[in-house]
DNA sequence: ATCATATTGTTCTCCTTGTCACAATATAAA
DNA sequence: TTTATATTGTGACAAGGAGAACAATATGAT
């Protein structure tokens, strides 16, 4: 079920761009084609959804883009806060990416004094004023980027203040409490899974796909 | 079996762990729950690498660690280079976790003549220098963290130069020839999806995990 | 030495999810 | 209008993986 929903994210993104070269309407197959699934995925997923298309013609992108957005309504209306602003805590916290799809990171927390930066377009804060501000915007969404020791802790104090997702980069397995959805973001699982794809005979099958 | 390959990986890493903390067997259900899976999938896992243990005292941790290194040792033979310096790009270029897999990044690419730095621990150059760098160090991976509108040209050239394994950033889906290996982490989707999980009822079964 | 028990290795079942197939049907053409 | 056809919507099917169960067995206790 979380794929279909996030499948949805990358139909918008695939509809956006067949919207902003002015087609009006696609078919299952072309928006397989450009989102890198197959025909019968989108019709399903559209049928699970209630999203309608017409017998011959294909689905409305307009149409549809509407739905998922309702669809995703409640989904995308919330807060979204990012610990650790490292290496890769920055970079997230400049892509803009997030905000089309209403997930903003409104701010950022981390221990190292050289790093608060108050007047950021997200602010970098001390971790101290995260309770303040967690329950000031009603974010209800993390990003762990924590060096890996410190991780697990990050979380719990995330809980507490009544996170309730959390997108975890580091390489470690989190205990979260009932009620407190992680989900982890293992980069170096992926290179390897690449590297094996990589590493396989020429004439293998082909498989894969995230 | 790409997820039995990634979970080598996570098992590798609770094994460190473990192993720094002087231990010197584990059972699978400690593994598990050092590495998120189940006491089943470790078992299983370790049948089809034919990874022993004994039927009493569990696993011995540096001959698993061995055993893993083994298996994953023509994997991580390989050269990467990354194109695309930009935010994520960077954070990925300094990263140090990868090499402890063995997969190191050789050098960075950028169009950006501000981004180049031949003396960079991995240096940054110019796109004109991929093909010479990628046969001199047969490189066989990348990775691509350019905008999404350059990333097919991107790996559409890096095809071409030879390389076989490709991990994609770009929230886009790409199309690879045949042999080129493709796979996509698109954190947009992954933000979408936890933020779907915590938009759940509290009371909701769990059932996620990566 | 014998026995009790913890833990592996493997089989079997179930469940999820993608694929296939095809009937339903709207559109366009003649 | 009638017919041909492209495309959806959905029901059945298959593959794969996770989980459960259990027999095999090594270890430690008595
Ligand atoms: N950079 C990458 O490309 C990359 C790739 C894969 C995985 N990761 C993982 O992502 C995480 C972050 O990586 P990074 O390269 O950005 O590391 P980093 O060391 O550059 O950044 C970590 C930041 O977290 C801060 N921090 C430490 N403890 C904290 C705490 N308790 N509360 C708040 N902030 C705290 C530090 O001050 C630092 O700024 C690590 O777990 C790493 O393993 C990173
Ligand atoms: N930064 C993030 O946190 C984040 C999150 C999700 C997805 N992404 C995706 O990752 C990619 C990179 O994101 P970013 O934030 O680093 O963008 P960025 O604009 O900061 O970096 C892109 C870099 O690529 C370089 N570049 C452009 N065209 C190139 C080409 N043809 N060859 C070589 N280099 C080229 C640019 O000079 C720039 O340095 C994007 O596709 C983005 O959608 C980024």
């Amino acid at each position: 079920m979380i794929d279909r929903i996030q499948r949805l994210t990358a139909y918008r993104r695939s509809l956006e761009r067949l919207k902003a070269a002015g087609i009006l309407r696609v078919t299952s197959g072309l928006l397989a084609e450009a989102s890198g699934t197959s025909a019968s995925v989108v019709r399903k997923d559209f049928s699970v959804f209630g999203l309608q298309g017409k017998r011959r013609g294909g689905y409305g992108i307009s149409e549809v883009l509407e739905g998922i957005s309702t669809i995703l309504e409640g989904v995308s209306r919330q807060g979204v806060v990012l610990v650790g602003c490292g290496n890769l805590g920055q970079a997230l916290l400049r892509y803009a990416g997030f905000s089309g799809d209403g997930l903003a990171i409104t701010a950022g927390f981390d221990t190292d004094p050289a790093r608060i930066n108050r007047r950021g377009k997200p602010p970098i804060l001390p971790p101290g004023e995260m309770s303040r501000v967690i329950s000031e915007t009603g974010a209800t969404i993390a990003i762990i980027a924590v060096p890996d020791f410190a991780a697990q802790e990050t979380l719990n104090r995330l809980a507490e203040l009544g996170i309730r997702g959390i997108l975890n980069f580091a390489p470690v397995h989190l205990h979260a409490p009932a009620g407190t959805h992680v989900r982890n973001v293992n980069l170096e699982m992926e290179l390897e899974g690449v590297a094996w794809l990589a590493s396989l005979p020429a004439g293998a099958p082909d498989k894969e796909d995230a």
